[in-house]
DNA sequence: GCATTAGTACGTACCGGTCAGTAACATTGT
DNA sequence: ACAATGTTACTGACCGGTACGTACTAATGC
């Protein structure tokens, strides 16, 4: 027999992690408030205590949840259907075709951290933060994005593309069929007029 | 004394009305399922089984709601600002721009159609079925507007301006100070890159 | 070598509170 | 009279959260 490496290959699956992806799962797919910690817990296959032993609470969890949801957020955005893209123009179209052909098929629940600022008003809530954080971080990255494009206002031109994703985010999630279809053409139009010598 | 008229000024102020409006309140600001039914009718003025009398359930009072919602809507977007209009364009470039200004005002909540369809993923849900319908009809009624400026392709056009404004809804409830404000300038250059001839 | 101890990782069973919804009856106004 | 509303009290389900017991492992003492 081979003894046992220092930290072995096969992990035993901690309880913690086992609650997290079931809490990925359940908190996407019908939202944070629809979801209860037992059904978190059941899915886990894990008791309820386990949950709390590394959460502080639901709310810490669902913050758990957003800070997971955004770092693979950002793992498909820099890397939009697996390409790496050095310009700035082919980079944001790729993602919004990717968006929005993930948007306008069936089950589509929009953007994780989006949702959660919608089901939690309150400033002080924990996911919240987290989402809100988000946000300004995208926001400040499409406005780069935008000054990489040559556009005349970088700024109105990240934005308008931010109000152009957050609105494909929504709307994929209302109807199969939606208005997402359109997204690229749009985006096309908004950043070359934003471009072209004026 | 004089005898009351057929309908008088001061009417009695029906319960159902009373929670309503309460409703209204209440569940825009913090959403539907934040919101209990004890705390509706205590602000209401009135008792729980009132509530029961005229609405069969809390889902049937959130629906009642967003029909609400969904008649001022209509009356705010169809004459935005109070003024009426007739130039396709002008009317789309108002309504956008007195959105986007409340939009970046503290407390925005964004559209409750549009929350409530985040908040009620399931298809049968009453409510999500008031908001499916009327982003159906929006969806339209913007086609139609892009029609009347003269669009080469009016659904795209329609569709962009769609998902410009869902942006604002949703970008507007997760900061002041938010890209809404680029919204009008981007729906400029939406338009105007869409009906130019080209 | 073998019991003792400590630490970790987990489950069982339960708590108090809140939720949506209801039953039965009293009160009011016209 | 009768229709609309209030009053009170209740239900059963579910909620987030916890006190406490238990299995397993690793290190320790002698």
């Amino acid at each position: 027999m081979t003894k046992k490496a220092e930290k072995p290959a096969e992990a035993p699956v901690r309880a913690a992690d086992r609650i997290r992806a079931s809490a990925s799962e359940l908190f996407y797919r019908e939202g944070i408030r629809a979801v209860g910690v037992d059904e978190v817990v059941d899915r886990a296959g894990v008791t309820k205590p386990s949950l709390y032993r590394s959460f502080a609470s639901k709310d810490d969890l669902a913050a758990a949840y957003l800070r997971d949801y955004d770092l693979s957020f950002w793992e498909n955005f820099e890397r939009p259907g697996g390409k790496t893209y050095s310009n700035a123009r082919d980079h944001v179209l790729a993602y919004i075709s990717q968006l929005a052909s993930r948007a306008v098929a069936k089950g589509y629940r929009g953007c994780g951290l989006s949702n959660a600022a919608v089901e939690y008003p309150s400033r002080d809530n924990p996911a919240r933060q987290v989402a809100e954080a988000h946000k300004k971080v995208f926001r400040k990255r499409l406005r780069e994005l935008a000054a990489g494009m040559g556009a005349r206002q970088p700024n109105v031109l990240g934005d308008a593309l931010l109000l152009l994703i957050e609105g494909i985010y929504v709307t994929g999630q209302q109807s199969e069929d939606g208005p997402a279809q359109s997204a690229v053409a749009a985006a096309k139009l908004l950043i070359d007029a934003s471009v072209k010598a004026g």
